[in-house]
Parts: C-alpha cells; sequence; structure tokens
DNA sequence: CAGTATCCAGAGAGATACTG
DNA sequence: CAGTATCTCTCTGGATACTG
C-alpha cells in the first residue's frame, strides 16, 4: 500500500462510509477490548469481569457489555436460580475480532520502545519544563 | 488509580501492562485514523489535511498531528519560505499501522452486515420506542 | 448476584478570532 | 499558510445507593 500522493485530491475519508471507524467506535472505548481479552476464554459472570478488570466501574460495566451485545459481539445468558447468574461469552464474529486486535497488540508490542523513545525525545525538545517538576 | 481490590486478584489485564491500550489510545481518536489514512499516500500539507478530513476543526487537527508526531508516527518538516509550507508524513512505523488497520477495516467490512443487522433485532427488542419516533 | 438510577467532574471537541 | 489562544458545551466515565 504505497501509492503516491498524485499531489491533487485529498477527498480523502468520509467518516460516515470508513468502514475503519466503524470498528474503532466499537471497540476504541476503554473497556471494550478488556471485555474482549476477559471474555475469550469462555463464559464469564459479571461480576468476575467486575473484579478482574481493574479499575472498571459497575456502570461501565454494564454499558460496555449492553453495547457489545447490542452489536452481536456478546451473547448474554440468564439462568433463572436463586440468587442469579449471569453469564457472557463471546460470539463467533468477536473471537474473529479478538485474533485481529492481536495483531494490533503485536504491532504495539514490537514498537512500544521506539514509541516511547520517540516521546521522551519529543518531550525533552518541546517541553522541557515537564523534565524537572 | 482506585484501591478498591476486592481480595482476588486479577489475572486478566492490567491496563497499564497492555500493549492494545497503548495502541488503541494512540489510534482510537476521532481523528488519528483518518489523519493516518489521509497521509498514507505522500507528504501532506497542513491546509490540505484540514479540507480533506470532513468536520474536522482547526484546532482537533492541531492536536491530533502533534501527539501523533509525539509518538514518532509523523514527521513535521517547515520549508522557511513565504507563505510557510509544512508537509506532514508517515514515518515507516506508521505505515506498518496503516496496514493492520486495513486488517481491521477488512474485518468491519467483512461483518459490518452481521453487526448491521444485529443492532436492528437488539433494538427491536429491547427498545421499540425507537422504531417509531 | 446482577444490575439500575443518579449525581457529578473532567476530558474531548467545536467555533473562531488572532498572529508570525 | 499554519498555526495558537480561548470560550463553551457535550459526552464520557467514576462513585455509589438502591432493587428484583
Amino acid at each position: 500500500m504505497s501509492q503516491r500522493n498524485t499531489g491533487v485530491t485529498s477527498q480523502v475519508v468520509n467518516a460516515q462510509a470508513c468502514p475503519v471507524r466503524e470498528v474503532l467506535d466499537r471497540v476504541a472505548g476503554k473497556w471494550s477490548v478488556q471485555i474482549l481479552v476477559a471474555a475469550s476464554h469462555g463464559p464469564i459472570r459479571f461480576t468476575e469481569l467486575e473484579r478482574g478488570i481493574e479499575g472498571i466501574s459497575r456502570r461501565m460495566l454494564t454499558l460496555t457489555l449492553r453495547n457489545l451485545e447490542r452489536d452481536g459481539l456478546v451473547t448474554r445468558t440468564v439462568h433463572p436460580t436463586v440468587p442469579p447468574r449471569v453469564e457472557y461469552e463471546l460470539t463467533p464474529v468477536a473471537l474473529e475480532l479478538h485474533e485481529t486486535l492481536q495483531r494490533l497488540t503485536d504491532w504495539a508490542e514490537h514498537n512500544r520502545h521506539y514509541i516511547a523513545q520517540a516521546r521522551a525525545v519529543y518531550d525533552a525538545e518541546h517541553r522541557p519544563e515537564l523534565l524537572d517538576v
């Protein structure tokens, strides 16, 4: 993917038509990915997720799960027992997504030092104040 | 960082240690990806970006570019002419990222109908009000 | 247990006037 | 041209009390 810029256009990307946006809207949230990862090993209960995902609030867990469910990425199964038992499980489509995300992770893993260093350099050059706070 | 860890340690995901988070923090912003895409064909000027990316404000364009630059994903080259001419170009690392994002795009493209339908079904079942607004 | 309802603070983001 | 400086407002997300 390396065509050169003709210098002309730049009608670039339309946010609405752009599938990248769609994915990211679905995945980019602070918690979505963590839920996908946490649930990738099989069915998992609400409280397990709550305890497993450091720092998530009950509210956000619920909201995020609802959205994932709405998009057909997780299924929600209520076992009518007392006390109630609700299990969440990834759908096949979500498992695919999880795999795809793995690629992104690899990229991050692979380039984390590069980025960290780039930041350090940038900060040193553009915001020296930050160094001696 | 809230310290309300309830006994059982989470072995799931630690936000800080998780490289997925790192990628997404970098990419998830409303504009980052669009800039990466817009610049993927070669050097591009500030105003070209501004015009090419529908709906972006001058402020957000600047902020996002600065962040990408800070992370070593774009380079900023000032040509000392009058009027000034500044060009942004993706670094090799960013080009890799762009390619990786392509995978995600493919996933979205491939499953967009599934998701759209899942949503429709969910909304019909859980929020009938929305149907006759 | 598995949520919902509520209140509240801060980051994200739009609009735009001004400047080297 | 390529930004910076402000002001404003919305929306996200945290904390937590309450409930079937």
